[in-house]
DNA sequence: TGACGGCTATCAGAGCTCTGATATAGCTTC
DNA sequence: GAAGCTATATCAGAGCTCTGATAGCCGTCA
């Protein structure tokens, strides 16, 4: 199958512009594209455990550690100790992870706010419609 | 905006799918996946620079130069100094990187197969042109 | 009680990716 | 010929991501 025919480098192109697009945005506030994402999530759910928030950002524990490691060196998140659970450390935003994740988040949510409207909602349903048969097609019995 | 109402939310899920499969994938063959999208277009493309093949392969210069460090160290290219221009190194597979690109290229073609199956060629033509309207909102006036 | 399974967290290491900076070659223009 | 532009290649460094391995905590169940 010729490289131009795959359906994988048209989903990889709009990816890659997607982090481009996104890594310029958030990058005024200091942060990378990883850690805005991870701050979102913590701010939807403070007090959330590593594992919670890997799984949420769609990638591993030890790669969520790396970002957590990166995070707290920059004293944007505090973790603390479970009060039950002591194998579990609870993520916090910080007076200062908060003020970045704002400023970030002005700028990235334009640029989801750009892309969502470049489509109708019709369209829209059609697309994430499409994209969920992809996700459904390459993960079922892999 | 919710997270889960973002657009470039199904998008990273469906390239994080795409990705995970096509390692497993080519993983039997001793490559990743950056590794056997350049060995595709090398295959295509015998003798080209690298920066032919960054483009290519949308990576920056830099990230090509790591690739091709990794390959050339496996001894599955060889790159020599172009004719001419002698600042450009032409690079070109080896028997031992057309072996591995080949069983590679058999399982992930099979994964863009199955990928492609799971749509009519309408909906693909659909697929493709709300996905190729994603890259032009993403990348116009950036 | 103790073994087991499942959850948590993290270290180690390889590889990819980016930004920023540097050096060289060739072409165009003055 | 020198200046400047463009393209090549690569070093340096930070960060993300994965696989593999290790270790601790908690529940269940024999």
């Amino acid at each position: 199958m010729p490289f131009e025919e795959r359906l994988g480098g048209d989903i990889k192109r709009v990816e890659h512009d997607l982090m481009l697009v996104k890594q310029q945005a958030v990058r005024p506030a200091g942060l990378t594209v990883a850690q805005y994402a991870t701050l979102l999530v913590l701010n939807e759910h403070p007090g959330v455990s590593a594992a919670e928030l890997a799984r949420r950002c769609r990638v591993t524990p030890q790669t969520m550690t790396t970002i957590l490691r990166n995070l707290e060196a920059a004293d944007l998140i505090a973790r603390v100790p479970h009060e039950v659970h002591r194998n579990v450390l609870e993520t916090r935003l910080t007076e200062a992870g908060r003020a970045a994740f704002e400023v970030a988040d002005e700028r990235a949510s334009a640029v989801e706010r750009r892309l969502a409207d470049e489509f109708s909602a019709e369209e829209r349903k059609t697309l994430r419609a499409l994209l969920a048969r992809c996700s459904k097609a390459l993960t079922d019995q892999a």
